[in-house]
RNA sequence: GCCCCGGUAGCUCAGUUGGAUAGAGCAGCGGCCUUCUAAGCCGCGGGUCGGGGGUUCAAUUCCUCCCCGGGGCGCCA
């Protein structure tokens, strides 16, 4: 609809500029929806863009566009100049008949287009090393990145969701010592350190109490489930334990496994399903860490200093430069990441999109410029990034805190609101900025103050209805059935608007990776139909008019269409009851 | 000190890539209503878009300088 009007927009300008022997190009003119009713279902900017060209005021220009655009072969019933020169344009009211029939026949299609072309993207998410349960941010990021996915999917790219995790540093080392040193201090031969401990300074660490051995690291994990794991590790590796590097590395294995079936079973709870699992290990084993050292070091981008080796990261235009392997012979986080994401190019992808959390904003131009260095083309490397996630409960903020391992996990809050609200609060505000995670509104089940409601229950209406028309014995439309003539009541043509809108918010969302669009979108949806539905005494959609009822039904259809879309789209159920 | 992100109605936030009189949901006020599933429906009030300067037909949107809040600035990940 919008596609044709465009053109025949284009053409009239093209006659204009004709008329007054201008033979430049036509300008990439505007053609907005105006945010006003009274201004027309479109609005054009072209006539105000020329003003300057042509030497004559907008509003004249308008004129010519105006006669030049007509009736664009029935499109249009009709234009009017207005503001500083705007071109407001109404279209024929059979506009409804063809949107109607369009999203009826598409069902779950309509909104997803072919854009993307069967080009490939990776989106690389959550990402979380196996040290412990996911937290909230992490759960923002799962979710963020699914929708995303699922927007590309529906433009009609090829999507890969990939999670990556370090499993080769001094991270998990820490986690198999802290496991190590709890099962020792469970069998009573070590002694465990005090938690004010934690808090004071780091040469005050103790190295033995009361006669046993300190063995818990002074940065090691705090969380209870290290106890659990610890047990585990005593009926698993007993033997070992007291041997410092072959009990951590025991312990630290089994805590990997472990730790890491949980975050797959927290994934699933969160309906986030990866196809690809990659890990730092692999790289090293498959000698491509070395390899991206070799070549950096070939092409003159590393050089050696204080024993360590460099990434000449000044050199491709950054604020200092890095080291990617340290003194003591270990790599940097930086090398592995290099490899991986040389792996991501290697593989294929025309795009490459990374969502990481605000923490991690600083490093990815030093990834970018190093896989650049290399021979990549880095520019097809975005980031997605997204800050962190508060909690709320009685407008006072829940305290969390990682290291004292007392923090919310993703598992309890599923818990406590379930799936669909969890999912719905994660992506309605833009990633950049911070998510108050209200409780008070997420725990609530009433359909009026929860949006994540409100929304399933505006579908679970259009079922409701359909129910009742089914009891009184009333046909539903159909694709070629369906009758639009009938509907005319303002409320009824903001919510055919709405509907049409549907694909270009789809659009949107996935090209600027913004995927709150949509669960706004779905907001206002139900937030039309909703009062529309409940509104009995002005209309209702089943009455003794069966023209007007078949037209409602229709109505009812495709306002069902889009709220299962995009439902399906942000990863919620789509209830026909509630 | 430097870098990144935010600052829009009492609160939580949108704002279609520079457009017309800046919106939604809650909260508040007034009037109706008794449900195609759950108290709903209609209307009203409410704003120096953090502040100054600039760019142009037009700035919440782009540039610049300040203010406030959050995050980051390791041979940690």
């Amino acid at each position: 609809m919008k596609e044709k009007l465009q053109d025949a927009l284009f053409s009239a300008v093209r006659q204009v500029l004709d008329a007054a022997d201008d033979a430049g190009e036509v300008p990439a003119f505007a053609l907005e929806l105006p945010k006003r009713a009274d201004h027309g279902d479109f609005a054009c900017n072209a006539a105000m863009l020329l003003a300057k060209r042509l030497g004559e005021p907008p509003r004249a220009i308008a004129e010519r566009l105006a006669a030049a655009l007509g009736d664009a072969a029935g499109l249009v019933e009709r234009s009017e100049i207005a503001g500083p020169g705007f071109l407001n344009i109404w279209l024929s009211a059979a506009r409804w008949q063809a949107l109607m029939r369009t999203v009826l026949e598409l069902g779950p299609r309509y909104g997803h287009s072919k854009q993307g072309d069967g080009r490939r993207v990776q989106v690389e998410f959550v990402s979380a090393n196996p040290t412990g349960p996911l937290t909230l941010g992490h759960g923002r990021q799962g979710v963020l990145g699914d929708v995303l996915a699922r927007l590309l999917e529906a433009s009609g790219f090829e999507v890969t969701r990939e999670y990556y995790f370090n499993n080769g540093g001094r991270q998990m080392r820490v986690l198999g010592e802290s496991v190590r040193a709890r099962a020792l201090e469970q069998l009573g031969r070590a002694a465990a350190p005090p938690p004010e401990m934690f808090e004071a300074d780091e040469s005050d660490w103790p190295t033995e109490i009361d006669g046993l051995p300190v063995l818990f690291p002074r940065d090691g994990y705090q969380g209870g489930y290290i106890a659990v794991l610890a047990e585990e590790a005593r009926a698993r590796h007993g033997d070992v334990l007291d041997d410092a590097a072959l009990g951590g590395d025991a312990c630290r294995v089994l805590a990997q496994e472990h730790i890491f079936e949980d975050i797959r079973a927290t994934l699933e709870r969160m309906d986030i399903h990866f196809d690809v699992y990659s890990n730092e290990m692999d790289l090293y084993e498959e000698g491509k860490v070395e390899a991206v050292l070799q070549d950096l070091r070939e092409t003159g981008n590393v050089y050696d200093a204080d024993g360590a080796v460099w990434l000449r990261a000044t050199a491709l235009g950054l604020e200092r430069d890095r080291v990617l392997v340290k003194s003591s012979g270990e790599p940097t986080y930086l090398l592995p990441d290099l490899a991986y994401h040389r792996e991501k190019f290697r593989r294929g992808f025309d795009r490459v999109i990374d969502v990481q959390g605000a923490d991690h904003i600083e490093q990815f131009p030093y990834v970018c410029a190093g896989v650049g260095a290399l021979g990549c083309p880095a520019e097809r490397i975005e980031l997605l990034m997204n800050q962190f996630v508060t909690l709320t409960r009685g407008g006072e903020q829940v305290k969390q805190s990682t290291r004292k391992a007392t923090y919310v996990t993703v598992d309890e809050l599923i818990a406590d609101v379930g799936r669909d609200v969890f999912r719905f609060f994660m992506i309605q505000r833009k990633a950049e900025g911070h998510l108050d995670f209200d409780l008070d509104v997420a725990e609530s089940t009433d359909w009026k103050k929860n949006p994540a409601y409100t929304v399933q229950y505006a579908h679970a209406r259009t079922h409701g209805i359909e129910r009742q028309a089914a009891e009184q014995g009333v046909p539903m439309p159909n694709a070629q059935s369906v009758e639009a003539a009938e509907l005319v009541l303002p409320e009824e043509i903001e919510l055919l608007k709405k509907v049409a809108e549907f694909p270009a918010v789809v659009a949107r969302a996935a090209e600027s990776r913004e995927p709150h669009h949509v669960a706004y979108y779905a907001r206002e949806v139900a937030g039309l139909w909703n009062p529309y539905v409940q509104d009995r005494k002005r209309h209702r959609v089943l009455s003794e008019d069966a023209s007007l009822t078949s037209g409602r039904l229709g109505l009812t259809l495709a306002v069902r269409g889009v709220l299962a879309n995009a439902l399906a789209l942000l990863g919620l159920s789509a209830p026909e009851r509630m």
